[in-house]
DNA sequence: CTCAGCCCTGCAATCGTTTGCAATCAGACA
DNA sequence: TGTCTGATTGCAAACGATTGCAGGGCTGAG
């Protein structure tokens, strides 16, 4: 590694000059530039980042932590989030957690040591906790809150998209809608749960709480609470199936073809959130759709102006739109026809 | 932020002693050790990586470039990497080079700012010129190689894998055998090519050039190469499809159902990559699976071992095994019923 | 010709660790 | 008692950048 010692030499000034002739070049004579930048150039000399950071106080980073990398929504989050830091030429420092605190925790240590400028989390249930690990660092909560007062954070208008989803089954004539949820201590479940609710009121129809069944995000638990949903006697049986988010529409989808029943003539399902396989499977899935790499950007610009400008006294507070894909999934129930 | 100074001052000792008393402890007094660690204790102390790194010339971090961190394959090689490197106390620094060779550069260029003590890459075509910014990094090439001698590399066996995707489709009377190939830059490509005829051969079946096109990696290029593939009259279109890899696997599905061609009975397809998707759409797609998740746990232990051991003279090159799942979208040609 | 003022540049301290070397101290041994 | 050994500890110099301050050279005005 070269180092600004090594440019100096070769240029002959000091490495104040050289410091300042790439980092404020219009403090230092042009002759001189030209010529520091051809030895930089010369060597391919590139900054010692931790050297900088060091001495700085702070690096040119931030960190992101997701719940769930493998997970295609989660992917595109960081997607988001790279390419807006990338722009204001940061680099992101990616964990995961896996929904698990500890995870969380760990994760937080270490990018401690790194001394990003912030952080963009998308949190657990334990992230408030965790947070104080670090106190005076600037956070964006993403896709969900955890609860902090005065946090910023971005995230999609569950509540109105869940609506739309059982708006959409109770226009088509459904009677009977059940809804398999997510954890119920994560804000994203609550509030879809609570749109579910409204949306059956709104259209009149008696909220029944043996037709929700909550699961813990995976495909398993998709799977397991869309059975016992869907067992039941054809009479009682619901008509149609909201699903919580992306995974567990997959089990709840599953479940259905084991039961043999056919969709959308026998069970209309509706997903939170859109996926390739929803597009690619058949009949092709109605979801209620996210603007996943919006989020993630939009989290890394909050950051940024934030840094720019400092703190100021008001948390941002940012709700993206959702938007229902009505695809094949979906269709008037038997009885109705 | 609390630093070895606070520590020291608390615990009545020098710095030195608090460092030692960290990294080396059996280097301090059994008495002096504990009042030291009751303080960072107290202090909640954490160290800063940077000074860390810059004093001992290189970080506790490896690089991980990969060419779409939106593709599953990639989020899962990714995972697999960051899982084993966790295990061995190391921090990974991802990027996401989306296959362009100078998005790949400057994450080199980044990334050397860190002083990583190793890098794993998915190359790109340009990838063998790109290392030159990094001389002396250890470096694996993960799922394909950059053609660089002497190279560690990471891969499954892609011939094997295409071969025994085309002898099944061979073994089930398929006569007119069609492959949509990646980009033949790429050494995937070249190799389940390779595979594809020599599975031809050995199945005494002719190669006929204009029954391969290639396409890009998207489901677009796949959509577009299908389309040109099928488009041709029944008595010469394929029977049988062999895509290598899986984005373009749903862009060969959409083409045939949009010909309104029936999978498997008009015509079979195998794809290369097991996703989510393919079991879930219907009929489930036939593949051939790679162990993806252990080919990136691999990659970073063959790294570490390589850190520990020092570059030893012959280089480590891993071939995984793939595996053919036979699902429901292949069947004997309906010529052959 | 002198001197103020502005540009440009260099000196040296600093960020928080690690680590070679030297100093200290206690105990052992003759 | 004097010396030696070995275990602990501290001093101070790195690592490679940034930056406040001061100094040197040049310009232009008086």
């Amino acid at each position: 590694m070269k180092s600004l010692e090594d440019v100096a030499k070769l240029a002959g000034v000091s490495t104040a000059t050289v410091s300042r002739a790439l980092s404020r070049p219009d403090m230092v004579a042009e002759a001189t530039r030209k010529r520091i930048l051809q030895a930089v150039e010369e060597l391919g000399y590139q900054p010692n980042q931790l050297a900088r950071s060091l001495r700085q106080r702070g690096s040119q980073a931030i960190g992101l932590i997701v719940t769930d990398i493998l997970n295609p929504f989660h992917a595109t989050l960081a997607k988001g989030v790279q390419d807006a830091a990338e722009a204001h030429g940061h680099t992101v420092f990616l964990f995961n957690s896996d929904e698990d605190p500890s995870r969380e925790r760990r994760a937080l240590e270490t990018l401690r040591g790194h001394l990003p400028q912030g952080l963009i989390i998308v949190p657990t249930p334990r992230t408030r906790e965790n947070l104080k690990l670090v106190p005076n660092l600037p956070v964006i909560e993403l896709d969900r809150s955890s609860g902090r007062e005065n946090a910023h954070t971005v995230m999609v208008d569950n509540v109105g998209g869940a609506r739309s989803a059982v708006a959409h089954l109770a226009a088509l004539g459904h009677k009977r809608i059940g809804m398999i949820v997510g954890r119920l201590d994560i804000t994203t479940a609550i509030e879809r749960f609570q749109g579910y609710r409204e949306a059956l009121a709104a259209a009149g129809l008696p909220f029944q709480e043996n037709r929700v069944l909550p699961g813990n995000h995976r495909e398993e638990d998709g799977r397991v609470a869309a059975t016992a949903l869907l067992s039941r006697p054809a009479e009682e049986r619901p008509t149609a199936l909201f699903v919580g988010n992306n995974e567990m529409t997959v089990g709840a989808v599953m479940a259905a073809r084991e039961l043999g029943l056919r969709i959308p003539e026998q069970l209309s399902i509706v997903g939170f959130d859109d996926s390739r396989w929803a597009t690619v499977m058949q009949p092709a899935l109605t979801v209620v759709a996210q603007p996943v790499y919006d989020l993630g950007f939009l989290a890394s610009q909050t950051l940024f102006s934030l840094l720019r400008r400092g703190q100021t006294g008001s948390p941002t507070n940012i709700r993206l739109n959702t938007r229902l894909i009505v695809r094949e999934s979906t269709a008037p129930p038997l009885s109705a026809v």
